[in-house]
DNA sequence: CTAAGGTCTATAGCAACTATAGGGTCAAGC
DNA sequence: GCTTGACCCTATAGTTGCTATAGACCTTAG
């Protein structure tokens, strides 16, 4: 009666590989699911569900540990909405660190490159010339 | 009378662990330096050059492998200029498609969050509901 | 002469997978 | 009934760019 999935089934609903699945299994980000007679992997929509928060959390650029984190709270009705907030702040400010760095670079990759007046050889070019030299 | 460095000479003028360049020297990005008798690494003033160079590259992003390429291009002085140029060109669009990735993140991440009424417990916690479903 | 700090090799670990080897299972078609 | 192909299993090693550890040897200042 109730809907089951194998591991294959997992990974194109999800869009995740069957290595994936198994590699979050081992690390303890997916329960264990049943076995078949042929030990196949029998997994419940519990997991589909379990897995598509995973995902998701991986979409928007979560470390597989924080991820860990997020569901042991979700889980974890009774608990204060207080603590998902602070990690989704944490991992908003980290990714804005990483954009203006990113930014900083792009900047200066242009100013490299905006150096080049190509068609000419190395010993004379400018780009290498700024990679030396600070 | 010409200088020579050890490796933690080197480590302090590029701000790099002695690990690190070791590291280098096995995945030959750095050249094998000469030996002391006491079978220590002796550097010149090349190599410290050399993994400036490779530093310098590092901050502004560039991948190990493409260091070597880039590094390879600059030593052959008749070589054109060209494919410095467009190495540079490529990171450069992979830095800004990186940063644009992030940027949609950022938002998605501050939609979620706002939907946070705080003081709540996570049976009604609306980061968690939006984390659930896409 | 001793103690602190530098150096050596070799190996294992980190994140987050991916790839490979070498096998077992299952459903469909002949 | 048997083969073919797609799926599944475990276990291990590889990826990138380092970092950490163990156990040993060398150098230098006091």
């Amino acid at each position: 009666m109730t809907q089951t999935y194998r591991i294959g089934d997992l990974a194109r609903l999800t869009d995740t590989k069957v290595v994936t699945i198994r590699y979050y299994e081992r690390i303890g980000l997916m329960p264990e699911p049943e076995r078949s007679a042929a030990n196949y992997r029998v997994y419940a929509k519990a997991h589909l569900d379990r897995l598509r928060f995973v995902r998701r959390c991986r979409d928007l650029g979560f470390s597989l540990e924080q991820i860990a984190d997020l569901a042991a709270l979700s889980t974890d009705r009774q608990h204060s909405c207080h603590d998902v907030d602070n990690l989704t702040r944490l991992h908003l400010a980290e990714v804005e660190a990483k954009i203006a760095d990113l930014k900083a670079l792009a900047t200066e990759l242009r100013r490299i490159g905006a150096q080049c007046e190509g068609g000419t050889t190395i010993s004379n070019c400018r780009i290498i010339e700024a990679l030396d030299r600070s």
